[in-house]
DNA sequence: ATAATTGCAAATGCTTTGCTTGTGA
DNA sequence: TCACAAGCAAAGCATTTGCAATTAT
């Protein structure tokens, strides 16, 4: 059983055939893929799954807390497996290649610019954009 | 003549009735407004303006460095003449509110992750998402 | 059994665009 | 003058939803 599907069964999320496909396929993506690209790998397992299941699952995951949906630049919406530790991105505009970093002194500053503001840091989202230094 | 209006002149940008209308209340908003409020405020003044030239221009301005476009949760596009210094935003989550606010230090180290990284930072984008502290 | 889920197609909401007429420099 | 802009309605895209049929527990 798949990553997904324990947490499914730990949320009490119900498991279909069709939502355990989509949870095989996202616990095993280690890219960040848009929900056109998950219903074409989903449909090399199954073509009889639609892409509106897709979006329904897709988005159950998210509010269950499995998935995280991003919005980066370019209009479609992008999943990824909940990361046990959070994680930010940086993202290639030349390739599109999306880099996953952790930087504990940017969060330590963002509760504190919060704070300073008289808020409670709830949530965030930091997205670096940048083109490769050639050595 | 107003500061959006003058920012067209420098850069070259035609000026019509319509743009002249939107450049005015855009740079007279304090706040991030989407399209769909700069359409009602711009019909104010001038109830023949469609909501296409607003899209376009504010599309136009973009382009043109002119006007920063902001996509904060919540679907549709919000817009604030590009300020002289870069700002970040808090948002808050209860009341919608947004709250601009500049950190020096989490600038500097976003470019050294990106650094560390082996890219040159082009662009980031940072929203903080809290609630309001009561006292 | 029966409440939830699926597939399909139609509907949505934001944004863009083709086309004809109008207009700024 | 004449390339460019505006208005309108239609088209586009990503995403959501109503409904009838199917399925999980």
């Amino acid at each position: 059983m798949n990553s997904i599907e324990k947490k499914c069964k730990i949320k009490g999320v119900r498991l279909t055939d069709q939502r355990r496909v989509i949870a095989e396929i996202m616990s095993n993506a280690t890219d960040h893929p848009d929900v056109d690209e998950l219903h074409k790998r989903v449909n090399k397992i199954d073509k009889k799954i639609s892409i509106a299941t897709v979006y329904r699952t897709v988005k159950l995951f998210e509010e269950s807390g499995i998935v995280e949906k991003h919005d980066f630049k370019g209009g479609k919406a992008r999943y990824e497996q909940s990361p046990d530790e959070h994680h930010d991105h940086l993202i290639d505009i030349n390739s599109g290649k999306i880099i996953e970093f952790v930087d504990k002194d940017i969060e330590i500053l963002q509760n504190k610019v919060a704070q300073k503001l008289g808020y409670k840091l709830v949530d965030h989202k930091l997205e670096l954009y940048g083109s490769k230094i050639k050595k």
